[in-house]
DNA sequence: CATGTCACG
DNA sequence: ACGTACGTGACATGC
């Protein structure tokens, strides 16, 4: 085994040397580089310097820590960070992980106290230990196997602290160095330490007297008058400023040496994010180096094919995968099982499967803890062989999603990429793509099948160590992970779908396609494709010549919402709107949904787990959640799902407004808050407060532009989109907006305080810690920067909303287990949970479904459920 | 395979 | 001055 050596650098003092020591560089954006720019080439040089096999930077977290309860003033008259800096933070971070390095925060502490604590855990274990950091303050960590590197003017010039060193150029250990500061002070950090003790005058007493209490002990023996007196009178200034400067060696910090582990850089995501600020000579360099992926992808992995599982593999703690021939795991085959203990790793062809008995009841047992790569796939698969999988602990996919959703994740391969591991093809380089995608020969499959279970194996301890820094551990453990195996049930289990009504609604919507068409075609004057923008933007615009309002960049836009506009200059314009409406319900709805009955009589969505930004789930092949309901002649499709069972029926239950009631909650607006929790209804208590009317002077136009200001709060408000979608100038819905955040003052700061989160930390976060970057939010673009910003404030709601729905789905799956009730969970649409029970479970149902989903989670204001049942979905209104 | 449109929360 | 409401998926058209 190589020797270990543990780099640890001082993020937030580096970046501020960096970004002085360099003029304001640009790039093409207008985003300032030179603190960027400067940490880079500081880092590829320590980089090839040190070779170290562990590293992590540490940042300063929040504006108060544990020594401001000690001393308020502590780094009182500071400079605030200049905005030129801040902005680069984000940029910092991303180049950091790109490179594979770890980084970490804590709550009250500053970076010293994480890489105080570190760095005595490393000492003790004999490890070596290099801290770099502009800051001389940690020069007291130097120890017989911690060196502290301190940057000089430029970034890449150095000078290292040993215990020798300092005793060189101070004549004190390290140890002095806190009694030093404490008895001259630190004028940056705003210490105060003794008055009229400096420098010269500290080491002198510290030479005769060792520390700060042995100053104390021995006072008689100081030599000078003044210099006593002055002492005596500010002993306890010496002793607080002396705590001040030490750094905590004990903070509880949550990562250890073996969650920093460095595997080298991921150049190929090191490169884009150099290409995106830049870095044109730091680019030359990294494209010469050999980027690390290679070689990994070359590593050779043992693994056997064999045609039972090995007892040896039976244990828990085991990685296993289902190897599918297609994504679509509802239909595809199941080509085999790998298994994997890091150690050994085998793959065991569907064929030998079915019989081993062994293998069903380790699948089953919840003692044999489970790793996987999207666990949800698997489950379903293996629900077809009549197996059940019980006891997983681990999803590498799951985990990559909630690490970080922007990330697209495909595959297996995808994300153990997101963790530095490129050892697992693409499915897509086995299977192929399109007409050409197929079965490769079984050593193919069985290789990469292999690669897998051993990549999940292998990166368990990293990925979790990961989560638990980024304080998402329970999000996912807790939340993501049994929901995975809920939703696969729900998969699983699918909605009945009555054929016959679909057709015949088809039957009844193509006759009056026919008729509408007609019409058109006569006022026309021609025929021609309606489905077709090009053709009917000429029809309108150029032969009937209406006044064209919107332009799309290819030609005229002919939306609905534009054709609304249009409505009574010319009879086709009603038509057409009809046609297209009809024309979505039968090529969508009736056409699309026909072909995904299953042989079972049944349609088998899929949700995607890792998927949306936010957090909420999607629904695909088909997309179950957006199923019509707000016109009443799409509303009928769902007369086509029923319940599977004679004797059996659909139930219902939503959340009232839950958007809403998670803003008033985060934001902690009084008045927003009052109205929940009066059980006022809210658009029209708004459209009092921002119209200063009575609730009982409320018109139902009053209301609907409240209602519409909501909704624009939610999405993250911009007078023009409110404008557009009111038909108002935007002045207007200026205005609109004005009064309803002087009437919601408790909104408007939130909304600032997320937008200010999003420009310091570079993420923002939901009630349970789902995380969601925004890269873009101090872009020089103003689209993508206003863009960035309304995510800002809308995605802690939609998350948070998405959090306490997945939390009910947990809660109500273990309820209807406890409660010994037949009924099933069929659907989630994103507000709303859809079972099927028997009649008699009806009345329990009606009870549990409610409580359970209103106490997800305690909130500020209370949550609401309405819910409803009937023979149908249809009828659950 | 991109674009426009429209279905849902 | 800039020009968009937030989050999705499926279908038809046309290059």
């Amino acid at each position: 085994m190589t020797k270990q050596k543990v780099l640890l650098l001082d993020g937030n003092s580096l970046a501020y040397r960096a970004f002085f020591a360099l003029p304001l560089l640009t790039n093409d954006q207008g985003v300032h580089t030179n603190a960027v720019y400067g940490f880079a080439m500081m880092l590829e040089k320590i980089l090839k310097e040190e070779q170290p096999t562990h590293m992590l930077v540490a940042w300063d977290a929040g504006k108060t820590t544990f020594r401001h309860s000690t001393y308020k003033e502590y780094k009182g008259g500071r400079q605030k960070t200049p905005p030129e800096l801040s902005e680069q933070f984000p940029y910092l971070r991303k180049m950091l992980d790109a490179y594979n390095i770890r980084q970490y925060e804590l709550e009250s502490f500053e970076a010293d106290d994480i890489i105080g604590t570190l760095s005595r855990e490393a000492a003790a274990d004999g490890v070596e230990t290099v801290v770099i950091t502009g800051d001389k303050d940690l020069t007291q960590l130097a120890d017989k196997a911690v060196t502290v590197q301190i940057t000089r003017k430029g970034m890449t010039d150095i000078e290292a602290y040993t215990p020798e060193h300092v005793m060189e150029k101070y004549g004190l250990t390290p140890d002095q160095i806190i009694d030093m500061k404490g008895l001259m002070g630190d004028a940056s950090d705003n210490i105060p330490g003794v008055p009229g003790v400096g420098e010269k005058t500290a080491i002198k007493l510290l030479k005769q007297f060792g520390t700060v209490e042995g100053v104390y002990e021995g006072i008689d023996g100081v030599s000078g008058k003044k210099l006593k007196e002055k002492l005596v009178e500010n002993e306890e200034l010496a002793k607080m400023s002396k705590t001040l400067a030490t750094i905590n060696t004990e903070s509880p910090i949550e990562i250890g040496l073996a969650d920093i582990s460095y595997p080298g850089p991921d150049m190929e995501q090191v490169i884009p994010v150099f290409r995106e600020l830049n870095f044109r000579t730091l680019i030359e360099k990294a494209d010469g180096a050999q980027p690390v992926t290679e070689t990994e992808e070359a590593e050779d992995i043992e693994y056997k094919v064999v045609e039972q599982a090995p007892g040896s593999l039976l244990k828990s703690g085991i990685a296993f995968h289902v190897e599918l021939s297609d994504e679509l795991y509802h239909t595809a085959d199941i080509l085999g099982v790998s298994l994997s203990d890091g150690d050994e790793t085998v793959y065991i062809p569907a064929a030998g499967l079915e019989g081993d008995k062994q293998f069903a009841d380790w699948l089953a047992d919840d003692s044999m803890k489970k790793l996987t790569v999207d666990a949800k796939a698997s489950l379903a698969a293996l629900a077809r062989l009549g197996l059940e999988a019980d006891g997983i602990v681990f999803d590498l996919l799951l985990a990559a999603y909630i690490v970080n959703p922007s990330v697209s994740l495909t595959d297996a391969s995808s994300a153990a990429r997101e963790f530095g591991f490129s050892g697992v093809s693409e499915d897509q380089a086995i299977y192929g793509k399109g007409a050409k995608r197929a079965v490769p020969d079984q050593e193919t499959v069985a290789e990469h099948a292999s690669r897998k279970a051993l990549a999940v194996h292998r990166l368990r301890e990293t990925v979790e160590g990961r989560l638990k820094e980024n304080k998402q551990f329970e999000l996912y453990r807790e939340l993501e992970i049994p929901l995975a195996t809920i939703l696969g049930r729900m998969e699983a289990t699918g909605v009945k779908t009555e054929r016959g009504i679909l057709e015949e609604i088809g039957k009844d919507l193509a006759g009056k396609l026919e008729a509408i068409e007609e019409q058109i075609y006569a006022l026309a004057g021609q025929t021609f494709n309606i489905n077709s923008t090009k053709q009917l933007g000429v029809i309108l615009f150029e032969e009937m010549e209406l006044p064209v309002i919107k332009k799309t960049k290819t030609g005229y836009s002919t939306a609905a919402d534009v054709l609304e506009k249009l409505r009574g200059r010319h009879e086709i314009i009603d038509l057409i709107l009809e046609y297209r409406q009809l024309g979505k319900l039968q090529s969508t709805y009736i056409e699309g949904l026909l072909k995904e009955i299953h042989e079972d009589g049944k349609i088998h969505t899929y949700y995607q787990q890792a998927l949306t930004q936010t957090g909420r789930l999607s629904s695909t092949s088909p997309n179950l959640q957006n199923i019509p309901v707000r016109i009443e002649e799409g509303r009928k499709i769902r007369k086509a799902f029923v319940p599977s069972e004679p004797g059996w029926v659909m139930f219902a239950a939503d959340y009232s407004q839950i958007e809403l009631r998670v803003l008033a909650h985060m934001s902690g607006d009084e008045r927003l808050i009052a109205a929940f929790r009066e059980g006022a209804d809210i658009h029209t208590r708004t459209a009092g407060d921002v119209f200063h009317v009575e609730a009982q002077d409320v018109t139902p136009d009053m209301r609907r532009a409240a209602k519409a200001v909501n909704f624009g709060i939610v999405y993250g408000i911009s007078d023009y989109g409110l404008s557009q979608n009111l038909n108002i100038t935007r002045k207007e819905a200026a205005e609109f907006i004005d009064r309803y955040l002087a009437s919601f003052p408790g909104v408007k700061q939130y909304m600032e305080d997320s937008v200010a989160e999003a420009k310091e930390k570079g993420f923002v976060s939901t009630l349970m810690n789902r995380r969601r970057y925004l890269p873009d939010i101090n872009s020089r673009n103003f689209n993508l920067r206003s863009f960035a910003e309304r995510t800002a404030m809308n995605t802690p709601i939609q998350g948070t909303a998405a959090d306490i729905i997945k939390k009910a789905m947990v809660e109500m799956d273990m309820r209807l287990e406890q409660e010994g009730l037949q009924a099933r969970m069929l659907l989630q649409v994103h507000d709303e949970l859809i079972f099927e029970c028997p009649e008699e479970e009806l009345g329990k149902l009606s009870e549990i479904v409610p409580d359970v989903m209103e106490a997800a989670l305690e909130l500020d204001v209370p949550l609401l459920v309405e819910s409803a049942s009937g023979p149908s979905w249809y009828d659950t209104k």
